[in-house]
RNA sequence: GUCCUAGUAGCUCAGUUGGAUAGAGCAACGGCCUUCUAAGCCGUGUGUCAUGGGUUCGAAUCCCUUCUAGGACGCCA
């Protein structure tokens, strides 16, 4: 299992717990590090990585900024937690950075020195600005993450947004960590569904017609097929005619075939751009045409194919796990044999460090029987591979199903969210220039943020009214704070992103809503590494709800554009460090940060 | 039938990898704009953490039982 990057080992075998030498110093801020170091000494026989570890931030501030429970040590020390944590606090030597320690019930409670920290937390968001939070934890290093992968020739519904979003901010969020990201889309662009649409286009379909309507006529030819299919059943054997047609290079079927492609790209990028997607490859699935003979050679040779009613197939009994079928009896070939090609190429290819997969959770048995096939062709970068999984959205109760209509297409709620946003701003803010590039960013943060908000695991209810919602742990919410704050340092004249931080007196952000900000600040590096182990964005859209809740009540509670010159001071440079981070934040998880809405 | 995942406030969800009184948002009600963006802030309250057991100094968290929901389970992806 992935771990924190706090602990040091001796291999670092796992990708993402090595440290770089930039982290190990002094210099830059870790105080969970900084405070074990403190007492390591003080305590026999207690690795300063197990001290480490258990260090924690309090639940709240009046139990202090850090603390050690001292329950595990217990038993290794053959003291009460109490009297461990008041041993600790005895023999604490007094310093500038902390103002003082506590023992409370087997805790041994770290009460910073509010103005240091708050100068220290301060001084590094302003120093780092837009790589304030990154790391280079994988310098180097290259992340292959296939995400988005939708079929051609089918609408770009809600269901496809998750895998998008997810993949794209996962792309981010390493990126920030230092690494190397290959972003891999992944087409649906081969399959007997080919058939069928071309049989269908063939009956039924007009060029016209396709080339003004896209997508949408091609999945109307397509669900028209399978309504015909159900009284007549010869429609099935002539799709599987032409889908072998194609593969053989039938010229008709292949013209057909890359229009067809085409049609559906041109309106997939209407979508990428407007979330503000981006692939590094969009070698999909026929891509992998050319080369899957030679891996099915290889499992022949290695002596993994089985063959079983005709099929052939790598059996998997040993691993619980019910047989990964290859080759289909008419010879064709199954998903398994592409993803396993296509793994073998991407290590190839891109030498990649971790080859994630961001899709839904019903495909986590396919990706745990390649993933075993790929191991028993002796390749030992298979722990390497890795399933992203995510809930299932489905329609107040219903299961979204292109075959049945029941969708909503994300142009459709992409444009509905823009066009709300438009009337809130009519509303709000009727002066505002580029109002409609606001809304743009605004209305699409919405959506994206709505879809990021929760685990990645749990299935999603479709709901109009939540997602069109723009108060309270939201998008919008997010952007707003991050517009106020730019508002406010608009109007006090300071410009870029470095003002003089250490002309600042931290003495005056010692209240408890500037030091919740401060904390708030401090704890983003942490958050955005904890989102790369666990590969779950979630965490970075909450820890900006967090921060952005934490700015608004400083805001509320403390005037910034005050007459006292070093007051003002403090307070915006607070302002300034917050403004960097929530944008900061926004960006990883694909939100635009507009300065004014 | 086998396996996987989920179950926390009326609703949607967090819960720092086993720690201190289980927290937010939404919805409801009440307050706050002659002052920096009210998409905001403050206040009012609700929990057999599905269930029964176990491990532990300590469990929403780990193990097992049962229940509920969703999903997967050889020729679709």
């Amino acid at each position: 299992m992935l771990r924190q990057g706090v602990l040091l080992t001796s291999e670092g075998s796992t990708w993402g717990l090595e440290r770089s030498q930039d982290e190990r110093g002094s210099s830059v801020m870790n105080y969970k590090q900084w405070l074990a170091e403190q007492l390591a000494g003080q305590l026999e026989g207690v690795t300063l990585e197990t001290i480490e570890e258990l260090i924690e931030y309090p639940p709240n501030p009046q139990m202090g900024d850090l603390s050690l429970p001292c329950f595990k040590l217990s038993k290794q020390l053959r003291k009460a937690p109490q009297a461990i944590a008041e041993e600790l606090k005895a023999k604490w030597v007094a310093g500038d950075s902390v103002q003082r320690v506590d023992a409370v019930s087997g805790y041994f409670n770290v009460f910073l020195n509010p103005a240091q920290f708050a100068s220290e937390v301060i001084t590094e968001v302003l120093k780092k600005g837009e790589r304030y939070g990154s790391q280079e934890l994988g310098k180097g290093k290259n992340i292959v993450i296939d995400f988005s992968s939708p079929n051609i020739a089918k609408t770009f519904h809600i269901g496809h947004l998750r895998s998008t979003v997810i993949g794209k901010a996962l792309y981010n969020i390493f990126e920030f960590m230092g690494y190397n990201s290959v972003g891999v889309n992944h087409l649906g662009d081969w399959g007997t569904q080919f058939g069928k649409l071309i049989v269908a286009y063939k009956l039924w379909g007009e060029q016209s017609k396709v080339e003004a309507e896209g997508i949408d006529e091609l999945q109307r030819l397509y669900v028209k097929f399978h309504d015909e299919a159900d009284t007549k059943p010869e429609l099935e054997d002539e799709a599987r005619a032409w889908f072998v047609k194609l593969e053989q290079g039938d010229a008709e079927a292949e013209k057909l075939w890359r229009w067809f492609v085409e049609i559906s790209l041109k309106e997939f990028h209407k979508m990428y751009d407007l979330l503000g997607v981006t692939f590094d490859s969009y070698a999909g699935e026929s891509f992998y045409n050319d080369k899957m003979a030679a891996i099915l050679d290889e499992l022949k040779a290695k002596k993994l194919l089985e063959e079983d009613e005709g099929a052939l197939l790598v059996r998997l009994d040993d691993y619980n796990m019910p047989p990964a079928l290859m080759v289909k009896k008419d010879g064709g070939t199954l998903y398994h044999t592409r993803d396993v090609t296509a793994a073998i190429y991407r290590k190839n290819t891109y030498d990649f460090e971790k080859a994630i997969y961001v899709t839904d959770a019903g495909q986590s048995l396919h990706f745990q029987q390649w993933f075993k096939v790929i191991e028993l062709m002796g390749h030992d970068w298979a722990k390497q591979l890795q399933h992203v999984p995510f809930g299932k959205v489905s329609l107040e109760g219903a299961k979204l199903s292109t075959r049945k209509g029941n969708v909503i297409h994300l142009e459709e709620l992409l444009a509905k969210a823009i066009e709300k946003t438009r009337e809130i701003i009519e509303e709000k803010n009727p002066n505002m220039e580029n109002k409609d590039e606001v809304a743009r960013k605004v209305g699409v943060g919405a959506i994206i943020f709505n879809d990021l908000s929760n685990n990645r695991i749990k299935d999603i209810v479709f709901s109009w009214d939540e997602a069109l919602n723009f108060e309270g742990e939201t998008g919008p919410y997010v952007q707003y704070t991050h517009a106020r704050a730019c508002s406010v340092l608009r109007k006090a004249g300071v410009e870029g992103d470095k003002p003089e931080a250490a002309a600042i007196d931290a003495e005056l952000l010692t209240n408890a809503e500037a030091q919740g900000v401060v904390r708030e600040l401090y704890l983003f590096k942490e958050r955005v590494e904890q989102a790369m182990h666990k590969l779950e964005p979630s965490i970075v859209s909450r820890y900006l709800v967090d921060l952005a809740q934490s700015f608004n009540r400083f805001y509320h509670e403390c005037p910034i554009l005050v007459d006292d010159q070093a007051v003002r001071a403090a307070r915006l440079a607070l302002v300034q460090s917050v403004r960097i981070t929530l944008k900061n934040g926004l960006r990883l998880i694909g939100l635009e940060a507009p300065e004014k809405i």
